[in-house]
DNA sequence: TTTTCGTAATTGGTATGACCTCCTACCAAT
DNA sequence: ATTGGTAGGAGGTCATACCAATTACGAAAA
């Protein structure tokens, strides 16, 4: 055995994480623990950083890090608190991806068509009674609505509702984060004109989901998708 | 009209930017007008901080969030240098949100089987010469793998080139998010008598790909990932 | 008693300087 | 040509001081 054979054995050696990791892995996990006590207040920076036995300087780095993962938020003269935003960091990753506006609809709209029917499939099959209840009570809201911006959060709402029912986090998550880069689209497509055809295919798509029909759903959502696409198409003057 | 009427009508003043984040969308900006010079090394810290005229205090915590963001790299005694890793910060959130293998998987199976047909199904349609070859690399490469860690790699690489040739940044950012999560899950779906099943798999999504039949290699893709979730319901002895 | 105003206290944001620790480049010795 | 040692560069941490936004509280006015 020589001894260039015995020092390809050797693991190299992994460096420690810095204390910024460490103070972020400990606040991500209590913050796991505890999602659920309060008002979700921190406790002052100072403060913390004296009990985890650090610097302002290491917390900060630290917090800052949380507020970009979308778990903490972070406001001067009042403190911070837990949230539960783990779409932002997606939102911004897209955002920097999609800087052209039509393109990044585009390619918007081929993910959405991709996802969503699945989503609706997913949650005819596992709709509850309250949560029929929820979607019409989020379709009357939209029908309803007085102001193009009620109209918009009735939709994002719908199909947000959607993609909890089918109980899957990842699509879910997915949905949320694109939510932020759909609003715009939505103007044209949830207009004067379109928002009752919108409406009416909610409808549908609320039927089959309380019907458990989960092809029909599936269906009717990339129906509801395919007409939006066409929309855009049509009507190119979306303003930036 | 009242004083109250003239009161509601006042927009609340939005609060300036703090330095940190001005810091951070010049940063980001300049990566990406940027992108492609050089090496990616960016400047010491000391250096950058006097060259925006903020504190080095700043400087740090703007580019710990890019770093969490997926834009930088930092190094310890290195200095930092400009990446391109958006899938980060999702694959960061699914770890959160989803932290019990199981039920990980399963999410991961069910969100691959609603995008991944539609992946195929644009990389069928938009394939050129160049794709069609990378891809039977790639191919090749699996084929002929040693070990296991060489045919994970080749397999995720040819989903991944799949995700390419389709053109959609935003499916693009996911597979790659989700590429890391489905890692293990690999060691079942590929092991020994796995692995020619996939590589079968593959040929009939590579060729209906090179002949542009957009159908066949959705259809291809989605007995690919079904085969899979049907691996991996049998086998529940999964390592963690 | 209720409402409004002013101020002190609290809490995050920024700057500075010092020092520690890891990494790289370079020179001298073998 | 290779190896070892060291200086210098670059990120990591700490402490202190001060600035700026927000909240809480007490006093004055209605």
């Amino acid at each position: 055995m020589t001894s260039y054979q015995f020092i390809m054995t050797i693991v190299p050696l992994k460096s420690a994480p810095s204390l910024v990791e460490q103070v972020c892995a400990r606040l991500a996990r209590q913050l796991r623990d505890e999602m659920d006590s309060g008002d979700g207040r921190l406790p002052p920076e100072r403060l913390m950083a004296e009990r985890l036995g650090v610097s302002r300087t290491v917390l900060r780095e630290a917090t800052k890090r949380l507020e970009s993962q979308g778990l903490l938020e972070i406001r001067h003269g009042s403190g911070i608190r837990a949230v539960n935003r783990l779409h932002k960091p997606l939102s911004g990753s897209l955002s920097l991806l999609l800087p052209e506006m039509a393109e990044r609809l585009r390619q918007l709209n081929e993910t959405r068509a991709a996802i969503e029917p699945e989503i609706a499939r997913q949650a005819a099959l596992k709709a509850k009674a309250a949560d029929v209840k929820q979607l019409r009570a989020i379709h009357a809201r939209m029908t309803a609505a007085d102001t193009h911006d009620e109209a918009v959060e009735a939709d994002i709402d719908f199909h947000r509702t959607l993609a909890r029912i089918a109980g899957n986090e990842i699509l879910k998550l997915m949905l949320e984060s694109l939510a932020d880069l759909g609003r715009e689209s939505r103007r044209v497509t949830i207009g004067n004109v379109g928002r009752q055809r919108a409406i009416d295919h909610h409808t549908a798509i609320l039927n089959a989901v309380a019907a458990h029909d989960a092809a029909a759903a599936a269906k009717a959502m990339k129906h509801h998708l395919d007409e939006a696409t066409r929309d855009l198409a049509t009507k190119p003057k979306t303003k930036r």
